[in-house]
DNA sequence: GTACACCGAAACATCCGAGGTCTGTTGCAG
DNA sequence: CTGCAACAGACCTCGGATGTTTCGGTGTAC
């Protein structure tokens, strides 16, 4: 195994044991290399891997601490690997939001405060009646996101956020092609917001279950008629 | 922004555009740093830290390559981003498998392939009567592998499997702690299995449920009893 | 003609030391 | 007590030298 393969592993299990905890600062660079036993060189390609996934943060002229390690912010990194994945696999990550989502929407209803009921109600309030298409898609996503907020876990937050990164593409060619799809968004966020405010969990669940499959019907209809060869497999099993 | 950084978002570019595909070879490291200006140290940082997340390989003698870029490789990244959760956020994971495993399951009901169903019931036929733990944890994986596989969507395959790294150790716990649960376990599979077998997606989602459902209520039930006062408030909520 | 062993080129792995830049702190002047 | 300036510590970047691994070509033995 390579060196600086070693070094991250070394770091990783400081970390995990407890030898470093959230927020403390590494030892400076030379004397982690030295007690790790490799050059400066090593050490910071390591250290740059491990910086990359939000494991750890350099901050020039300070030091190298430890991140918070709080679930959001290394699953954000999901959203740099996510976005190497375009048209084709698109739709199965918006397959696993549609499971995601719905639960979330429902944990929503549960768990959400009366503050939080009333913030997200006025959200749905800014957007003014002929929105541009960039002000829907930043509202949508933060509609979605105090949401995911609300399900009062921040695994399922963070990953749907990372999830919407992809999607959050579709959603504007959405706009830009289908002449009923605003209006129709409006309606669904206003049901699933009446849903979350009147406590209904399954009530919210069912119409976020509409929504999201609202947008994969769309873009698997779009993805089918499109000039891409790739997927001509997946289409022809949905025709029937 | 450092210069590193720089490089990852360029190589970064360069895949997403085309101009680099999956497999592709990258120019040798000089000439690749000349290409985006900067030095052959900070160019291997930033090579460095897109091979942890599996984007690049580099293989030494041979040269550094794109690699397939399918989402179960840049997933299993995830794995490691995982592994630093442990104890307190674990709950978190574990609700956001319960609410993925059974919709797979129920997935894997209407899309498996008969031979596949024929493998999964090997799986279970494959253990004998007095496991050792590990045999037991490692056949569980496979069996919920098998079924996340049989789901037919390769991102939600792969998101389960990343959170089956962290509960796997919540899985060991479970079979040195609690009497019945060998029993329990092997019982609820063949459940699932039939159910799979049967085609009936909702008995083999509501089977998924009572499974991931049990691990997660023992493991909360071993973390509030246990010397962790960091998750006090959460187990006050569920009492009632 | 085929198969195996040897050899050299190419590419990555690792290390080193020097010069630059940024940040937080310290000490002095007002 | 406050504000500014100099200092020290830490990371940033660079370029070159040397070791290690892999691949492909060549030559020889069968």
């Amino acid at each position: 195994m390579p060196v600086t393969d070693v070094a991250i592993d070394k770091i990783k299990d400081m970390i995990i044991s407890g030898e470093l905890a959230p927020g403390d600062r590494l030892p400076k660079e030379a004397e982690l290399a030295q007690r790790l036993g490799l050059s400066r060189s090593s050490l910071r390609e390591a250290v740059k891997a491990l910086c990359l996934i939000r494991v750890l943060d350099v901050r020039q002229g300070d030091g190298t601490y430890v991140t918070s390690l709080e679930p959001n912010l290394l699953l954000d990194a999901m959203t740099f690997v996510v976005d190497f994945h375009r048209d084709d696999t698109v739709l199965d990550f918006l397959a696993v939001r549609r499971i995601l989502e719905p639960a979330a929407t429902a944990l929503a209803a549960l768990h959400m405060s009366d503050d939080d009921i009333t913030e997200l109600g006025q959200l749905l309030g800014e957007l003014e009646d002929s929105p541009t298409v960039e002000a829907l898609v930043a509202n949508d996503l933060q509609f979605h996101r105090k949401i995911a907020d609300g399900s009062g876990n921040p695994v399922l937050c963070s990953l749907l956020d990372s999830l919407s990164g992809p999607t959050a593409r579709a959603r504007i060619w959405r706009g830009l092609t289908q002449e009923g799809a605003v209006a129709k968004t409006r309606e669904q966020h206003s049901a699933i917001y009446d849903a979350i405010a009147a406590r209904e969990p399954e009530l919210a669940r069912s119409w976020a279950t509409v929504h999201v499959a609202g947008v994969e019907q769309w873009l698997r209809n779009a993805l089918g008629t499109a000039d891409d060869p790739t997927t001509d497999a997946e289409p022809a099993a949905e025709a029937s």
